[in-house]
DNA sequence: GTCTATAGCGGGATAGAC
DNA sequence: GTCTATCCCGCTATAGAC
């Protein structure tokens, strides 16, 4: 299910399809998810969720020069999209833009979902030396780069946006204070 | 059709419901779009992204700092959507998003309209000072900081992710040279 | 040229057989 | 509990009356 919002978004994805490709009968899917399309979609991005923000310290832990670490993050991005064939990297992004307004349970989830990442994410730059102060800023900061970046990237088919925000969002991380490290 | 595609996204948007709002018969849009959905849609991304870049130098133009310019302009664009019960601020990301895999000509079209607003921003930032190496990488960033910006503040109902975002590319800019004013 | 009525299709959801 | 057949609705697009 993930696969097909990230890919296609929330009211284009039509459960016949997601049986197709999982394979399984309609009526097991309203058996396990009562709530029926909203809750297997909210059920997806959840999940979803979880899993990208344990990459955040697998990829940042690669440099100890939290700029760079940053830069070459924004970097991985666009060569995985790129090698994907621009394929969304992140389901939570386009189905937030498209059900803010329509869907308040779904938008409900995909605020809960970021609001995971910021306090996650967060605490992982606070322990790299930020400040509280300044952590949780710089996490919001990261993460809009990143879904803009996305957005244009995928919609271009090019890694320049991406790769440009990468490294505004790097020199910005780098004028702020840090603390020494652990 | 712009205002519905920004609040609901393309797959969601009827051309009935357009019809409604539009107090016009459904034969009509057949009529001066013979496309289609796909070529209104197109026609109105086309309007809304030649609309929006000419904010650009209205906002940026109130502040001779650069930087400070930047701040304010996210601040204002966070302040409006505040105001407006968090509506999403531009169709096209959201468009962009959503039918990126699966509708090729609207794809093209959001690229297209894309590509104009950094030739436009980054003429704009290089009349402020930038060099041409600096200009347009500066355009991306703030584009994908704001695009992004956007869809978290929507899905969370909250200015800070905007602000926060504002605040990094302001912070970036500051680090970039700026050669004498004109 | 303008508009109305409808065709054809696919959607989400459910009732009820196994 | 598992799954199939079906209901009803809304969609895009078109044919044809004014």
């Amino acid at each position: 299910m993930a696969e097909l919002l990230r890919v296609q978004g929330y009211a284009a994805t039509g459960l016949q399809q997601l049986t197709r490709a999982a394979q399984a009968p309609i009526g097991s899917i309203y058996h396990h998810f009562p709530g029926g399309k909203r809750e297997v979609a909210a059920a997806a991005l959840r999940e979803a969720g979880a899993a990208y923000i344990q990459l955040l310290p697998l990829l940042l832990d690669q440099h100890t020069d939290l700029a760079a670490a940053v830069d070459a993050a924004f970097a991985a991005a666009a060569e995985d999209i790129a090698g994907t064939g621009w394929a969304n990297m992140c389901p939570v992004g386009t189905v937030a833009s498209e059900v803010a307004d329509t869907e308040p349970g779904l938008r409900q989830v995909a605020a809960d979902v970021i609001a995971s990442w910021v306090e996650d994410g967060s605490r992982y730059l606070a322990g790299r030396g930020l400040s509280e102060a300044h952590a949780r800023p710089a996490m919001y900061a990261l993460l809009s780069a990143l879904e803009g970046g996305f957005m244009l990237a995928r919609a271009q088919r090019s890694v320049e946006p991406l790769l440009a925000a990468g490294r505004a969002v790097s020199a910005y991380v780098a004028t702020l204070p840090v603390s020494a490290p652990a």
